[in-house]
DNA sequence: CATGAATGAGTATTCATTCAT
DNA sequence: AATGAATGAATACTCATTCAT
């Protein structure tokens, strides 16, 4: 079985059909399985409830799924889907290496909170995702660093930055990102997602922005420091 | 049995002892359950083993907690009383609002370090804490907020700083702590605690730090922007 | 889950197919159950060994009964019914007191042999059938305690007994009957189930049944006294 | 160790104090044990609580008991050694066979009524008292039983009564004693002690007792059969 | 002797996974 | 393909008993 549903190379007859079951089943037990973990956690999500809430019985679970933790291994593929088809999509075509900064972050904020659940599953549920699965998160995430940072060199090859760790700075970028989702109990009280983005990024850019380039950025960085 | 483990009133005495005996075993019971925990988690951390592992029997550990969660809360409230004992005592009698923060912010990271293990507990385990110890940590950490805060309210007050929103610069100073433990695995082939606590001060503070004030916190902000 | 075993509105579909299953299943372990606690009692009868005995697998065993309390409340329910459909059975549509007292005692004598091992339970086990089916029980046998009361009040009425105490005297009997099974060790050596029956109730009707009447019943007092 | 806690040879010096030690700590023990025994029943009785309830430490206990089995053996013999003292002294020095048997039935109710508690473990908690303790039971039981026949069978010798199975009525004599613990949740609600043994001897003695010592007995038959 | 902390064998219960229908 | 009843390995927790103080 394995997850390799991997798509079909001709999209119909009945291995189209086939596979267009099979995502159609596991997107039902990834929906599900979100929700639930959210709620009471890898542990507590017992599949006999798993089933009722996808809808579906226990064995039919397991006839695209091939085990409890293989849940997780689906999910996180599911982000990392998502994050590598919308990030670079929203930076593309943009010139500005800040304003694509800009446009970098403010996407992957915004896949972070549609997703929020399943961003917290790589850290509240680490131990229980298959190696794999976390080794492509990770690199998922320095991959998604590394644009950030391609970006922040760009602007400080260009003078508009001032960076010694323009690695560093990336990285703050994401976990920023994560932020929203780790610390949304605390967050959403004070701030909406637009809110966080536009402060997060612009307390950032303050400090990486030339002295040159604050009037031109003024849009980002918010406030002005003189 | 219960975890109040509330101080004697007396410092001899029958029931002195029995509290030492108690602090001791639980000592035991929470060094071993962290490292257990790191390696493998709340549900693969067998009583067995972590009995095995703190050098007693599985009856003894029973005798000083009362379940298998009951072990997370007493790590948390370990961290819970570190935190407390030396945030505020190493920020006490400094003057200057922009030095007391860096004081403060340089010994939460340092207990963050020391105990990179129960800090990661909160986010891994979360759905595990018993209830009481989740809110018990959340509290304590927008106390430590409040700390950074009124420093940066203190600066801005005295116009060595410029900040719109303190409280969020002061929950970021906490979360990047806490990433230090997170994000450990990246960090540390990158960065000396010691770097890496200069360099995010650095960030932040240049991003708040009045322009005036830019050399007398050079040693803090370190790169000069211009 | 729980107990209520209550009969579905139609005996075909998949409900009556489900229900049938459950009473077959409660049927084996509930005789499998009172063959080991006749034996070894409650406390040493493991589920382990009640799943071997009854031939299903522990997991069955919780499928259908919710704790091993429980199947204490389901041997008693087991008696309970039996009783309730046999003994007014056998009494009704005898018009003479005496002798419609002399069947129910026969019919309560007979279950209670038959199912000597459930009906030791009560007084063996007590302490640990759950609070709901011991007061079941003890309701039952009042009710029971009641029939037979009846017969003797008629008998009275009819100038056919002379009895201070008709409760009693029928609290007597069902515990003469309970004390076959009781004092089995001893009585089995001494007496047929038949002759248990036909000594005792001749023994309880001799002390009630009126002088002018012995004649007519002799064939229950058994001696004639003169 | 062991039960052998028998009587030394002199009664002072070193031995003495001893034994009277031994005698002491065991009656606390089986004070104790009896009271839980009939709250919570013997699986449910531990240690730890019946060393609080007796007001000595866990191994105190040990020290005067192997087991936990064998306090139940303590406490059977205790009322063993009741029943041998009080009923035949309670019968000793009566001519009339059926007053003695009044008066031992009378004795053995007593007895039945002040260790109620202990009478119940016989029933109850069989399947744990050791072998030997049961045994020791049975036979005292027989004893009584036998004292109980003589009686009749003397009677019916004299004339006095009539009765086929003097056993068997001495038997169901002992059991009505035994229900008055057995039952004694309905019992007590209708009678006392004192009625309770008039009127079930009464019912015994009508059922055997000759027509022509009727009114002999009348004190005791009670109700005048015509 | 008395104490009570330490021990660890013993067991009820859960729940991921299978497979006959 | 779908179902859900059956399975039984896995594990937290208890409590009688011991023994150092």
């Amino acid at each position: 079985m394995a997850l390799n549903g991997d798509a079909p190379f001709r999209d119909d007859g009945p291995e189209a059909i086939k596979a267009a079951r099979v995502r159609w089943r596991r997107r039902q037990i990834v929906d599900a399985a979100t929700g639930l973990l959210i709620r009471v956690g890898f542990q507590r999500m017992l599949i006999t409830d798993l089933a009722k809430e996808a809808g579906v019985s226990v064995g039919t679970i397991y006839q695209y799924v091939d085990s409890k933790e293989d849940i997780l291994t689906l999910i996180v593929r599911d982000i990392l889907e998502t994050y590598r088809a919308e990030v670079p999509a929203a930076m593309e075509g943009i010139e500005d290496p800040i304003e694509r900064l800009e446009a970098g972050f403010r996407a992957y904020c915004s896949i972070v909170d549609e997703r929020r659940a399943a961003t917290l599953l790589a850290y509240q549920e680490g131990k229980n995702v298959p190696k794999k699965g976390l080794e492509d998160l990770k690199n998922m995430e320095l991959e998604t660093n590394s644009y950030f940072a391609d970006c922040i060199r760009e602007a400080v090859a260009q003078g508009r930055a001032c960076c010694a760790e323009p690695d560093l700075t990336a990285f703050n970028l994401t976990m920023l990102a994560h932020t929203w989702a780790l610390k949304h109990w605390y967050l959403k009280t004070h701030f909406s997602l637009d809110e966080y983005i536009k402060l997060q990024l612009g307390a950032v850019l303050r400090s990486i922005v030339s002295d040159d380039y604050h009037d031109a950025y003024k849009h980002l960085t918010g406030v002005a420091k003189a």
